[in-house]
DNA sequence: TTGAAAGCGCTAACAC
DNA sequence: GTGTTAGCGCTTTCAA
């Protein structure tokens, strides 16, 4: 508790130099003696001063910090994607805000307009409505280069996009080719994109086999429901599907002591793909096959062109226009899945 | 990318007031007269005027940010502590900085830092270092409200914290009165506090009842390591354990994966408890009986403390002492423990 | 290279 | 109840 907060002010004068040199040497700048630039660190140390953010802030116009709006870092996914980023970013000095939309249109204006208020540098964000006509103008009425991380949205703005259609698509053909007909695909309630391009894939797939498409997509209320009851269900039906392929740990759980509680074994009876590679995934009896999503690579990207666009904001007379990135699923084969029996 | 910033100035100007009435009226401070108030927020929103946060925290000096730091979000335990927090502390009014401290005392250090440098308002931390001098001066020096999460510092703060000790031994005491003597524990490597207090809650409970203390501890490499080969090594000796107390998502996975592979059966053969309750110890077959860890109420706590001393903070002639709060497992039996054959 | 000085936009103290 | 004004601590011209 220091009774009163030191100033650049008391550096200057305990150095016996200007402001303006102190505040030089505290930035880095070019132009300084080292004489002038070793007083100045003495007095810092000597006072442990310690620069006003705010301050700094206000004058320069930049904050150093970046906002990340995810729907829940609760999901592992995400999880992973903020600790990327935080890695990322830090190396160049950045902190990071972090908001969980929650999937709620409203609470994500808000988290919005604060990032915006509050002048990050940046904004990487992934809006649960992205169709939203409140969110879309609160994304278009930011100021601030912005990512979008893997959201179909009508903006104008970087963005990092997985390629679900093409990753479901390999999963289907693998268990096409494995004698599959009767496939189904297990997904959110939640419609954003992950979930639409991946039914994409799917019809895709069928399509492209010259195969009807099978009405066999799960999706479940909210993303934390358990899918046992419809996958129960679809597995007493007539005609049962004889494989799955199935998005998130959860409802892969869930789809998993579904199979089990109806007496069916992984591969043998039923042939099982998750979507998102897990230790769940790689320590379960057996193995799962999964598609793996390089959030990590992703998370990656998304950083980059953030830290170009902030790089790029000064002194450029037309912005560059917006860059998209895709980043191709990895279909990784283990053990749950077989041939039809 | 407005050309130029609308100041506090320009909204006065258009409501025909001065800068002190809009500042009133924008803090909603009581004084006002409904004419001016009517005046300003009309001149607000034609103007779409946005206050700069930067400027507020210069001068009211809050900056209505509160910095959490982690070990890892990628801990779902950590991520559902963020959620909470943020939950709590939005409401009223603060966004979080989140920081991953990654165990790395230096990293910790840089972040307690840029915390203090960025003017926090409060924090709430949980270093993985608990003992490190340098991380210990860090918190030491750290000037607004802090709370300690679930870690043991001798510092003068406030601190939420898990009763582990009785915690585990009540978990012991119940696998005992199933006949099991030989009780293994599975850690994880980090010695922070939770690992420290379960280990002593175990010791405690084989004393208690009079028994010698097994020498069944496990603990692995790091988090992610997986002890798996440890477990099935015990296995294999010639008095294996018939029971498992086991730490995180993790370290479960790969000890019931051991225990499978044995061809062992829960419970039949071998009773296991987890330590924290998830989906996956909910959907386990058998499902996992598990000593719960109140990781929202615990978050929620941390929030309530931390506000009612920002908000004590002005008009205290001196701090009131520092406020532990503790918080119980709960043992939630499920159907992975049997009696001894 | 350095110093002086002008604000960045806002709040809070004070005067009216 | 309202207006005026002095800074918060810093960066950034501009002169020297």
């Amino acid at each position: 508790m220091a009774n009163k907060q030191i100033s650049i002010r008391d550096v200057a004068a305990l150095a016996g130099v200007s402001v303006g040199s102190a505040s030089r040497v505290i930035n880095g700048a070019a132009n300084v003696t080292p004489q002038v630039k070793a007083k100045v660190e003495r007095a810092i140390s000597a006072l442990r001063y310690q620069p006003n953010h705010a301050a700094q802030t206000l004058r320069s116009r930049t904050s150093k910090t970046i906002g990340c709006m995810f729907s829940d870092v609760t999901n592992p996914l995400y999880a992973r994607a903020f600790r990327s980023l935080e890695e990322r970013l830090r190396r160049d000095g950045y902190m990071l805000l972090l908001a969980n939309g929650l999937n709620d249109p409203q609470r994500e204006i808000d988290i919005l307009r604060t990032f915006q208020l509050r002048g990050m540098d940046g904004v990487i964000i992934a809006p649960g409505n992205e169709r939203h006509a409140g969110v879309l103008d609160a994304v278009r009425g930011l100021t601030m280069p912005a990512v979008i991380y893997d959201r179909d949205m009508d903006v104008d703005a970087d963005a990092v996009l997985f390629d679900h259609v093409n990753g479901v698509k390999a999963a289907i053909a693998y268990l096409l080719s494995l004698g599959h007909r009767r496939i189904a695909l297990a997904l959110w309630q939640v419609k954003s994109r992950p979930v639409r391009r991946r039914i994409q894939g799917y019809r895709a797939a069928f399509k492209e086999a010259g195969l009807p498409v099978p009405d066999l997509i799960i999706q479940e209320a909210t993303p934390t429901s358990s899918a046992f009851d419809d996958v129960s269900r679809l597995l007493r039906e007539a005609d049962p599907p004889t494989a799955f392929l199935v998005q998130g740990t959860q409802t892969l759980t869930s789809t998993l002591r579904a199979i089990g509680k109806q007496g069916l074994r992984v591969p043998d009876d039923i042939s099982v793909i998750g979507i998102g590679d897990t230790e769940f995934a790689q320590t379960y009896d057996p193995p799962l096959t999964v598609l793996r999503t390089p959030v990590d690579d992703v998370a990656d990207m998304a950083a980059e062109l953030l830290l170009k666009r902030i790089a790029e904001r000064d002194g450029q007379d037309r912005p560059a226009p917006p860059r998209h990135e895709r980043v191709a699923y990895e279909l990784v084969l283990r053990e749950s899945c077989g041939a039809r029996r």
